[in-house]
DNA sequence: CCCCAGGAGACTC
DNA sequence: GAGTCTCATGGG
């Protein structure tokens, strides 16, 4: 994997296995949006866009430093998927999952994000979450601009102390309301520090976060998996669950596949969410 | 009118 | 521990 300075603040990743519309589509981070030719988002603070290439993709919008002290843990490029795909094994179903989403990387996102995020995601379908989540960040987040308009970046720690009950009102984020207004007061009092998270195990980490009314195994495990990089955890939304009994008839054993589980669980669920409506 | 969505909490047994 | 009911909102 090799990354160079193509233009003015352009960047190549290239010699990955990539696929942009697999990653930001398949249901593990919900701000990015595809402009017809290219990725927008913003992560990090940082408006940019992404262009897939055939053996890797661009970075519009950054420089070879940032590209490497923060978009590489970003896209996780420091992992190579093609092993993970090839330990698979010959579950006939699985292989198919991994092919159909191959290029599919999980995301290293920022950790306040995914915890409100997933919040939002509770019994919610994922064009209503972005709804949602692009609201609250126009309401608390900070305006960046980029590409001749103005995005806004998912609100830091400073801006959630802004964040009141009644404030939240325009998101009609329903019953979910509260329960990020609980996330927002036990963050703001220190009581719960999600940076502090990184030191812990995973099973101390879900236990600390699932102190948040809204947050329970499952939505903890995809905060541990898309915010925290713990691969090892298999959230089990009612995709997942479908597939376990429908398809394995509930003999499927996630613990099989160790530090890849969380890889596996996503071929899984894009593969059942989507097959039959992608190409 | 119905059912469903990247579930969780409260309650019952 | 395992089963229900309910929780807002919007789309199909």
């Amino acid at each position: 994997m090799k990354i160079s300075e193509i233009g003015t603040r352009e960047v190549l990743i290239d010699g990955c296995d990539m696929s942009l519309a697999d990653t930001f589509g398949c249901g593990q981070c919900f701000r990015w949006e595809f402009d017809g030719e290219g990725w927008r988002g913003v992560a990090m603070g940082r408006a940019v866009r992404c262009v897939q290439r055939e053996n890797g993709f661009i970075i519009e919008n950054t420089s070879i430093e940032e590209a490497k002290s923060l978009w590489y843990g970003y896209f996780d490029l420091g992992r190579d998927y093609g092993a993970v795909t090839d330990s698979i094994g010959d579950d006939e179903y699985l292989s198919a999952a991994a092919k159909f989403g191959r290029g599919i990387r999980i995301l290293r996102q920022e950790p306040l994000e995914t915890i409100i995020s997933f919040i939002i995601s509770s019994n919610n379908n994922i064009k209503r979450i972005r709804g949602i989540i692009e609201r609250f960040c126009v309401l608390y987040g900070k305006p960046v601009n980029a590409f001749g308009g103005t995005f806004y970046a998912f609100p830091d720690y400073e801006d959630l102390k802004r964040v009141t009950m009644e404030g939240l009102t325009p998101l009609r984020a329903g019953f979910r309301q509260k329960y990020i207004m609980d996330a927002a007061e036990k963050i703001n009092s220190g009581e719960l520090d999600p940076d502090g998270l990184c030191g812990l195990s995973t099973e101390e980490a879900s236990a600390e976060l699932m102190k948040i009314k809204g947050i329970g195994e499952k939505v903890s495990d995809c905060i541990l998996l898309f915010g925290f990089g713990r691969y090892e955890v298999f959230p089990k939304d009612i995709w997942i669950k479908r597939v376990l009994s429908d398809v394995y008839g509930g003999s499927f054993d996630e613990n099989a596949f160790g530090e890849n589980a969380g890889i596996v669980q996503q071929y899984l669920y894009h593969y059942a969410r989507c097959s039959g409506t992608k190409k």
